[in-house]
DNA sequence: TATTGTTATACTCTATAACTATA
DNA sequence: TATAGTTATAGAGTATAACAATA
């Protein structure tokens, strides 16, 4: 289906916002697929010297939070058996610590060490600079920009570290 | 580095600006890391039967625009030999075609079908659907954060099928 | 001889099935 | 017996090196 036909049917299902709101995500998908964000994610995993696996993993785990496997493995939407592998390859670069689950001694949980925690830190500042098009928004339509964003993707995103 | 130190760096590099504009970025990030994309991904994938390295390759073709093995690497980011394999796939697949250049009978250039055209409609339109948050935009709202976007991603972005 | 692309091969990523320990 | 996790193994995904065809 054409952009034209696909724009028809979403002004009809939502009215005249749903074509501006349709370009908009269109925007973020492009975004998501450009080489300047596939660079980056490149450049931050260059950083930290990890596979993208590795990373990822990383990303998702909080300073002081341990979290079972089963629970990890949900969220990488993986198989348990690669979850393992992925806690044994940030396990073998003293990123992360197993620990037996007084409770339930068959449940082993993950936390970042204070290596994982550096390296994390250093993962995220790679990532953070924004693309130089950020730059030329004025404080007003940076502010504006961030609130539409956070509206936007409310409840669709994991609580945030900060 | 913490998210205040790192936002006082922000600040002082470049003005108060930065600081928002910092804070949008961050949200952009983790929406790209998100359940929301990864699963829309994933859902996106399976309604054209296509594993995510050949649907991604069958994204950044266009209609009707025949492109060299090299180029196509090169924009992949991957090795010649797996440019080749991945157009194996999708050539076994019906969905593109490999042509020699006639003016240099090294170059085989790669162009989608009928097939692949309409595979990439179904690509796109799986993708299409904004998520629930986009729902609640104003039409203003939505033109406000769609004009925004295109401004900060303008050049980080190929240029546009649409 | 240099360049485009493919084939042969090996290494990494990821899942399925069988297994161990605990409940 | 059921559940959490690991190990053994097999199958995708991706790269390196050697090769064929053309310039």
């Amino acid at each position: 289906m054409g952009v034209e036909a696909r724009a028809k049917r979403v002004r009809a299902r939502r009215g005249v916002a749903g074509v501006a709101a349709q370009e908009a995500w269109d925007l973020i998908v492009a975004l998501i697929f450009s080489d300047l964000v596939h660079d980056r994610m490149h450049g931050a995993c260059d950083a930290i010297d990890l596979s993208p696996g590795l990373a990822k993993a990383l990303h998702s785990l909080e300073p002081g939070r341990p979290r079972p496997m089963g629970e990890l493995a949900g969220g990488w939407r993986c198989d348990a058996s690669y979850a393992t592998s992925i806690v044994d390859g940030l396990e073998s670069r003293g990123l992360v610590e197993r620990q037996i689950l007084a409770t339930d001694r068959r449940v082993r949980t993950v936390v970042l060490t204070p290596g994982g925690v550096a390296a994390k830190a250093r993962w995220e500042e790679a990532l953070s600079v924004p693309p130089e098009g950020f730059e030329d928004l004025t404080g007003a339509d940076a502010r504006e920009l961030r609130d539409l964003l956070k509206r936007v993707v409310a409840g669709g995103l994991p609580p945030m570290a900060d």
